[in-house]
DNA sequence: AATCCGGGGTG
DNA sequence: CACCCAGGATT
């Protein structure tokens, strides 16, 4: 065994974070945790993981559950494509394997919202199979061990650093070796301020040796942050018109107030005009602003009060602000309730 | 290969 | 403010 591997197993067996997935071979209740965790910290998937493990036992049980549902449990963790895909995974389960979950890497791969990183993960953590994950943990201490400068979000990259962790996996309890070395990632190899003290590689890291930590990971890009103006309506506080976002933008599947997007700001005297011909309603002033920040666009949400409720438009659903929960909103539009809506009861 | 998709925490 | 988090799908 490599002295890489046999190092962060060492230190992974005395360090390692008691997590709920981490105690089950489970292969439902690993998927379902990796799903939660792609792009989300630790911290902040816990308790959705908590409750999706209540509210759905087994993966039948999310299968037969509505889209709807599944995503007003997912309400506030983003990416919301991926409780899409999740549902849509469990269907794929039940009815292309029997609600038997696959226990291939090829096969696990063909389920919904299921790339490289997460077919390794459960192929390894349910089933004991030696497919190295390459999550952002893994770029960040192969990319410093090795001071290797290949930009992590090109295709060179991400084939190069899978090889390297491959290289390092053996065959001898590999989900420990994935744990370890994204659980140093997570908690020494950190992107700012890295534990070099406490960490089991330091002898040998190339980065370390050069006091060039922080210039790993190397990326190409950076991503661009686009500004939006989203205008929206509320004709009462007791009741909301809602409607169901269509489309492939942002927020599929979920529930937002009336809204009409703009490419600049609108003045009250736009909004009045605008309203007056599309709905023949009357916009009497601005309640708030909010904006949205998200990490490639700036949402600069405006809430406008208008006397009376859409008619002439049949898409839009109205409902009391104690039956709101049952919908699934963004973080803005459920920020906005929050604190200008006292009725609105927040789980 | 490039772009899109959330929300929250950190320094 | 920039950066990143147990990434993947789409084009």
């Amino acid at each position: 065994m490599h002295d890489f591997s046999l190092s962060i197993r060492l230190w992974y067996r005395q360090n390692k974070r008691n997590l709920p997935w981490r105690e089950t071979k489970n292969p439902y209740l690993i998927w379902l945790s990796e799903i939660i965790l792609q792009q989300t910290r630790v911290i902040q998937g816990k308790s959705y993981y908590l409750k999706f493990v209540n509210r759905y036992p087994e993966i039948e049980d999310l299968a037969n559950a509505k889209e709807q549902e599944v995503l007003n449990l997912w309400q506030g963790l983003g990416y919301y494509s991926r409780a899409r895909n999740l549902h849509f995974a469990s269907k794929q389960v039940m009815e292309e394997f029997s609600g038997k979950f696959p226990s291939t890497y090829k096969d696990i791969k063909q389920l919904k919202g299921v790339g490289d990183y997460t077919a390794s993960a459960i192929a390894s953590f349910a089933f004991d199979l030696p497919h190295a994950v390459v999550d952002g943990n893994v770029y960040r201490v192969l990319s410093r061990y090795y001071t290797d400068e290949t930009p992590i979000d090109s295709s060179q990259g991400q084939k190069l650093f899978k090889a390297y962790a491959q290289d390092l996996i053996g065959n001898e309890d590999p989900a420990e070796f994935n744990q370890a070395i994204m659980e140093l990632g997570a908690l020494v190899c950190t992107p700012k301020n890295p534990d070099c003290e406490s960490c089991p590689l330091q002898e040998q890291c190339s980065a370390y040796l050069k006091s060039s930590q922080l210039d790993f990971p190397v990326k190409s890009k950076k991503t661009k942050v686009t500004n939006k103006y989203f205008n929206f309506f509320i004709s009462s506080s007791n009741q909301l018109q809602i409607e169901k976002r269509k489309g492939k933008g942002i927020w599929q599947n979920m529930f937002q107030l009336p809204l009409i997007e703009s490419d600049k700001p609108l003045t009250l005297n736009d909004v009045k005009s605008i309203t007056k011909k599309k709905w023949n309603t009357k916009t009497q002033n601005k309640i708030t602003e909010y904006q949205h920040i998200l990490s490639h666009q700036k949402i600069h949400a405006s809430f406008w009060k208008v006397d009376s409720l859409i008619t002439n438009e049949s898409e839009y659903i109205t409902v009391n602000l104690d039956e709101i929960r049952d919908y699934p909103l963004p973080r803005l539009i459920d920020r906005y309730l929050e604190e200008n809506h006292e009725a609105y009861g927040n789980s």
